[in-house]
DNA sequence: ATGCCTATTGAAAACGATTAGAAAAAATGA
DNA sequence: TCATTTTTTCTAATCGTTTTCAATAGGCAT
């Protein structure tokens, strides 16, 4: 039924061994056997079966990107970044979803368990940092884009905590008192360190923490909106307002440009991503950018070299992100 | 070093058969031999390596989604339909992004030759349609979201011809007469199949068609605020703006709002997706909303019931589509 | 012709699972 | 008890590769 390398064998008239130097390129055959067997697998339309091979080799050369869903669009340049660096060493990159849900994402670990891949790479890990630290221990695990609360795994994303830091700082610089939280209420490392920088940058400038300019929602852009209408029924309203995230912070603009608040003068906005959409609309939102393409390129590399390594690098890189300022805070 | 099969039956004291037997939870097996088997897997911590079992059987129980790229936000509820549907047949699915090069697409295929992977779904095939149909003859592969020009492929879509028409359709209802069409320069089926119904729908309604109320871009709201820099500056304006994609409308939008154009009523804009930031502005995006998560549904189970039936099923599904009227149409 | 070296080759043993078929053990019936 | 059936177990073959190791062929120098 299939055709195998047996069949290819038979046809060229050499052993099975001798096709599978040809097919691996290996020096030592004679180029009368490479014709032969080139024309075999030409005239049977041979492809090898990987199975098999990988059985042999112990290796697929495949590494997985474990993500929550394809929603997130900045994913796609860290993706970009993972599959170049991946492709120039032969890796082939797949991508699995979780849904969100730590069971389904165990499940797709057990890819690496059961050696359906060479290694894995959390996008947003959902299942406990003890777990995936005892796992990385036996298989090739990084963590990108978020940091674990405990060290001891590969890990590339940016200081979260020093963005939160930079935003709140910049808003604070131009002369706003009052500023807004909106983040989630599901915490993600990443938010986490994100508040403890507006908090650290509050204090700093010696402005008291207010709880009531905290909102805590999920990622939609609807409780940006719901967010901002509890901010301005205050009494005391905030005058500027940092999201953990674009979409949040668009939803939240909405509803202040509807309720007559000039944007970039009554009040501030200052998002974190820089998606597509934070540019498109006017006023431009401004936004804390992270390099997407770099933090899966270097994850990517640095997980490969790990594969080879004796000993695993297990450091944390924190790679630079910058603020993009626009209409949004009056620039 | 790894713990297989073998160390598990030595551990247990009985023979891999065995052992295999209760994985697999095969009913002639004495209670005994699966406490003894259970034991031993949870004593060594074994879990089956994937590759010796899948070569075996000869199946791998995955299937593998081909996205351009991870940026269309609307693959993901697409994925999740296929995710549903595979995983109540116990199959995962892996996605893979061809950066939308026909190379590196029939690259991913290969993941189908050498049998990493039982099937592959296609949502925005690149490579041409007879090659496709080619190897559909000997793999299992279905398309979705698009159809093939040619008949002969599993295929699960939209009737985008029915769609266009439809749109622009519509805003000829709203007594527009000069309707112009935002469309792509690289052609996807869905995109001539749009552009088809457009002019259906001029031509049926007695309006002659006018190539300069047509204009040719990419799927970037850039393309969008170009095309409708275009049209405005035309001495016989359009009075309605059909595009492909929300994208591009929304993009066009930008630039009509910000010239004083009052959208829904000078002008009206008709979109395409439904995507999350069509009803994120005032004035909110009509648009053409399509089935994605019944789509991927629908795709995944006849995809898997085909590789095992005797037949393949080489039908084109088409799943309605509805319109979605918002005020960007005057609603 | 002989020996020695090198370049190619092939036979067979892996890799880690599943599974047919044989064998053993247990259960049943008389 | 023993023959017969049923249940459970094991041995060994198998899936399609790669790779070790031994064997062969050919070239070259003596």
């Amino acid at each position: 039924m299939n055709i195998t390398i047996k069949d290819v064998a038979r046809e060229a008239n050499v052993s099975v061994a001798t096709v599978s130097r040809v097919l691996n390129n290996k020096s030592n055959v004679s180029d009368e056997a490479v014709h032969a067997v080139n024309r075999a697998v030409e005239k049977l339309g041979y492809s090898p079966n990987f199975l098999g091979r990988d059985l042999r080799k112990s290796e697929t050369k495949r590494i997985l990107a474990i993500i929550g869903s394809t929603e997130e669009s900045f994913y796609n340049d860290v993706l970009r970044g993972m599959q170049d660096a991946c492709f120039s060493q032969g890796y082939d990159v797949l991508i699995a979803t979780t849904r969100n849900d730590p069971e389904h994402e165990m499940h797709l670990l057990g890819m690496l368990f059961s050696k359906a891949v060479d290694g894995a790479v959390l996008l947003a890990p959902k299942i406990d940092s003890k777990t995936i630290l005892e796992l990385s221990k036996k298989y090739s695990i990084a963590v990108c884009l978020e940091r674990l609360d405990t060290e001891g795994i590969l890990c590339v994303t940016i200081n979260n905590e020093r963005a939160g830091y930079d935003a709140t700082s910049y808003l604070i610089g131009k002369g706003r008192k009052r500023i807004g939280l909106i983040t989630t209420k599901i915490r993600s490392q990443s938010s986490v360190d994100r508040e403890k920088g507006y908090r650290r940058a509050l204090e700093e400038a010696g402005i008291p923490f207010d709880e009531r300019l905290v909102y805590y929602g999920d990622y939609s852009s609807d409780t940006g909106t719901r967010a901002c209408e509890e901010f301005l029924k205050l009494e005391n309203k905030p005058d500027a307002i940092f999201s953990i995230s674009d979409i949040i912070s668009l939803g939240a603009m909405v509803y202040a440009n509807n309720h007559g608040y000039k944007i970039g003068k009554d009040i501030l906005f200052f998002g974190f991503d820089n998606i597509l959409f934070s540019h498109m609309f006017i006023p431009r939102l401004s936004t804390v950018d992270q390099p997407c393409y770099l933090q899966g390129k270097t994850v990517a590399e640095k997980l490969i070299a790990n594969m080879k390594a004796e000993e695993p690098d297990i450091s944390t890189y924190m790679l630079p992100h910058s603020l993009i300022l626009r209409e949004s805070t009056g620039d």
